[in-house]
DNA sequence: ACCCAGGTGGCTT
DNA sequence: AAGCCACATGGG
């Protein structure tokens, strides 16, 4: 592929690329063995070096396409993460750790459909496997990007290019029960479209889609709506926050309503610390 | 062979 | 409202 762009973003702070790609909210970026990532975002293709100087860090993205405004919105380089680590910080100080270690993390502006879609097939699965599926799906249906780095990349699946999709050849690509999920979706997003309201609107709007329950639901309105009151809880989370906070396991309405009055605003970025740093040490 | 993974739908109490 | 359990697939 000709045409490659270079992009570079200068000064920032409170950035790392391991701890946004590893932290469990995206699928579709994978580590080179030097640090840097490659991966598609809004139907490009990228390689992104992150380099520290001093006290601030270089972005450099190399894309097939995406403006600069793109790629600023999408690492969400604009928002200043710094404050709102330092008011977790004073709020609770349980989360010293997990925000030293992966000090990094920031929400990738992903695209809401692209969101729905990869949080539905997580349900019950494992990371590796979940990217593999989701790999797949833009393979079989998403529009070819071309060759970038030596792979041929392909966008994720349009709704109407999934709509094309029939329950066998969704069969065929290993997405075990949740292929009948997948089947369903296009359609109602169709009529849905992107959910607006309060954050509970949003939230019950999102439960009316086959295989959305409330944490995948969670999931998409943190990582695909940007809502950073959204705080999923998951099998991890669960044993996380008995541990931390002496919650039963089982307790999740406890938890959730805990979240909700302690993290406030922030939950969202506290549970992806807590989830990122909990997992990472297995 | 068994258990688990960024859970949910559907059925039974 | 709460408690089961099946659901595909692959890795440990």
């Amino acid at each position: 592929m000709d045409n490659i762009r270079t992009i570079r973003f200068d000064n920032l702070h409170d950035i790392e690329l391991a701890h946004i790609f590893e932290c469990g909210q995206c699928f579709r970026w994978n580590e080179c063995g030097d640090g840097s990532y490659i991966g598609v975002a809004g139907g490009n293709a990228a390689h992104v070096v992150l380099k520290h100087k001093d006290d601030a860090s270089t972005l450099v993205v190399e894309c097939t396409g995406g403006s600069e405004e793109y790629w600023c919105s999408y690492f969400d380089l604009d928002t200043g993460y710094g404050d709102m680590k330092r008011a977790l910080l004073a709020s609770d100080s349980k989360l010293d750790e997990a925000i030293d270690t992966c000090y990094g993390i920031r929400i990738l502006n992903q695209d809401y459909w692209e969101v729905l879609i990869s949080f539905i097939v997580s349900q019950n699965n494992n990371i590796p496997r979940i990217k593999k599926c989701i790999e797949s799906l833009a393979r079989s249906y998403g529009t070819e990007i071309g060759e970038f780095m030596g792979e041929v990349r392909y966008a994720f699946p349009t709704p109407e290019q999934l709509a094309e999709a029939t329950l066998e050849e969704l069969a065929a690509l290993k997405l075990g029960y949740r292929n009948t999920y997948l089947a369903a979706a296009p359609e109602h997003y169709k009529e849905q479209g992107v959910p607006t309201g309060s954050a509970e609107e949003k939230h019950k709007a999102l439960l009316s889609y086959l295989g959305v329950g409330p944490k995948v639901a969670n999931c998409i309105l943190l990582f695909g709506l940007r809502d950073f009151t959204a705080f999923p809880i998951d099998v991890w989370m669960k044993k996380i926050m008995a541990e931390l906070y002496g919650f039963d396991i089982k307790d999740v309405k406890g938890m959730q309503k805990f979240a909700d009055e302690h993290f406030g605003e922030l939950g969202g970025i506290a549970q992806q610390y807590l989830f990122y740093f909990y997992r990472s040490m297995q």
